[in-house]
DNA sequence: ACTTGATCTAGACCTTGCTCCAGATCGTAG
DNA sequence: CTACGATCTGGAGCAAGGTCTAGATCAAGT
């Protein structure tokens, strides 16, 4: 029930939607895809048991993935956690990467931000002063 | 107080590409698509002439893009802008909503980035601390 | 046993935002 | 006049990232 149990059940891949945001559709793709490190564990029935770990790596993608991070890189991160230990140097080159694409992103989106913002002004402005403005500037 | 030169004479479709950075396809499509306020002008010979206005308003277009807003949400800015004076209270809606998408976005990134970071922390401690770390967590 | 809801697989389909192609035309430099 | 590059139109194609469907199976409640 809570968000951040650390239990050692598995869970469904119902209860891993809720707890991750994607959906159960989007868990299967990924899967599919190699995003995930190890193959997840089935019940006798064939149903998904995810573990504390395969979901901590979900929410690992989902913060790459929200900062821009795409599919493929995450699934080149994936293919190198899974050969397992010895490539740290290549992992970190691949997150250290990410990260200065997401600085230039935070850098250009603050830039968007203030263009945004003088634009907002310049119609509160025009509201503000009433809507008697005859002549003005169609772009603005 | 264009960006560049604040030249009154009309541009070409490929002089606006270099000016925008959108591509001549990319302009085409978005004037196909509606995102132009005005219809651009054309030469005798058919080929598009781009007024200083078109221009300011495409390199806000891409401001816009560039952080994220859809196509559909520019298109019906445009539209907005091209009804003229009296609609101000409702650009200022539009605009003022995504400008809070940008900060939520911005924040989100901020925190990725945190993630990433620590992740990276982590990598290095091995790499400093040599290969030779035998037990550790695959997700880490 | 029966009903209900969650999952299963494979694969078709969707949306967004362009990009590219074909074949024709324009316009400028020689 | 002749090239040659830039542009034109309409429409096809593409890449990413899922989403959805169909038909079957599993598991739990009554």
């Amino acid at each position: 029930m809570a968000t951040t149990e650390t239990s050692a059940e598995p869970l469904s891949i119902g209860e891993v939607a809720e707890r991750t945001g994607l959906s159960v559709h989007a868990l299967r793709f990924y899967e599919r895809e190699g995003l995930l490190v190890g193959p997840v564990q089935r019940t006798s029935g064939g149903r998904r048991r995810y573990t504390a770990f395969d979901v901590d790596w979900l929410l690992i993608c989902v913060k790459l993935r929200e900062s821009g991070m795409p599919l493929a890189d995450l699934k080149q991160f994936a293919e190198l956690v899974r050969q397992g230990p010895g490539n740290e140097a290549e992992r970190l080159q691949l997150l250290d990467a990410h990260r200065q694409r997401v600085d230039a992103q935070i850098q250009a989106l603050q830039e968007c931000r203030s263009v945004i913002t003088w634009k907002v002004g310049v119609y509160a402005d025009h509201l503000a002063r009433g809507e008697a403005g005859g002549l003005w500037d169609p772009t603005a």
